[in-house]
DNA sequence: TTATAAATGTTATATTATTACATAGTGTTA
DNA sequence: TAACACTATGTAATAATATAACATTTATAA
């Protein structure tokens, strides 16, 4: 079973804007958007992106410094992520296929390490930036 | 073949500080380091660190912001890079796996995408934390 | 209900990275 | 060599991303 998190006011309202926007978005820009909703520090917006991360509502593209809504219906692999992006467009999508996901989840080496994490970025154009 | 670069003046002097630091380094302590050798400014840091991440020389630590010596010998897949990263003492190390390479380079899903470039970032505890 | 944890509000500041513009060096080729 | 293109450098200013520190309030659970 999933534990059901009840989102605070600040983490539902930037949550709502992230999710609306269906792409991922930056710190700031986040910001600037729910101004008008009474969130005026760039600390709110943090705490609440941290918060968010977190319990796997959303997901941070790290090669991008942005933030994009978990797209994975359950919202459980927030330890195994992986995305695409269109270098040409920016657009990201989160990849779901199970194949990779066990791939790498069971990925071990020599090094005696063992992973509990992962994140996975690949980069390369997208259909619609191809054929232009 | 690969192509021999020949590394200007500041590209050699951050270079080989970053590569015998042994880790993962992050811009502003390359300064700190490289001040006593003439280079004064942030950008000229940050030039010579793309520079060298351009021709695979270096590799980003995208969730670190820190920049790490290539250990491959070869230094040829600079697209196709692998880390893992332990979560308690900040160790990098890349991964160089074949089959993880080939798996991940060409890996292809329904989404049309041609994917030419991939960042896999792993986390957990090495060896040594683990212990602990 | 009281204590504990989680979230909020606010100011200031730290860290990471780029823009803009001027100058100098390197390599090619006419 | 002279002219050109290209790469690299120097410098100042500033933009973009993120956290520290402290006070207060709200939610949760014992």
């Amino acid at each position: 079973m999933q534990k059901e998190h009840n989102l605070s006011k600040n983490q539902k309202i930037i949550f709502d804007l992230i999710d609306k926007s269906g792409g991922p978005m930056k710190a700031y820009s986040i910001l600037f958007n729910v101004q008008k909703k009474g969130i005026k520090a760039p600390l709110q917006v943090y705490r609440a992106l941290d918060k968010l991360v977190e319990i796997g509502k959303i997901h941070k593209i790290e090669s991008r410094n942005a933030f994009i809504a978990c797209q994975n219906s359950s919202c459980q692999i927030s330890k195994a992520t992986a995305f695409s992006i269109c270098e040409s467009c920016e657009d990201v999508s989160e990849i779901s296929n199970t194949k990779l996901s066990k791939y790498l989840s069971n990925f071990a080496d020599e090094s005696g390490m063992k992973y509990s994490k992962y994140n996975l970025e690949f980069f390369g154009l997208c259909k619609k930036c191809k054929s232009k």
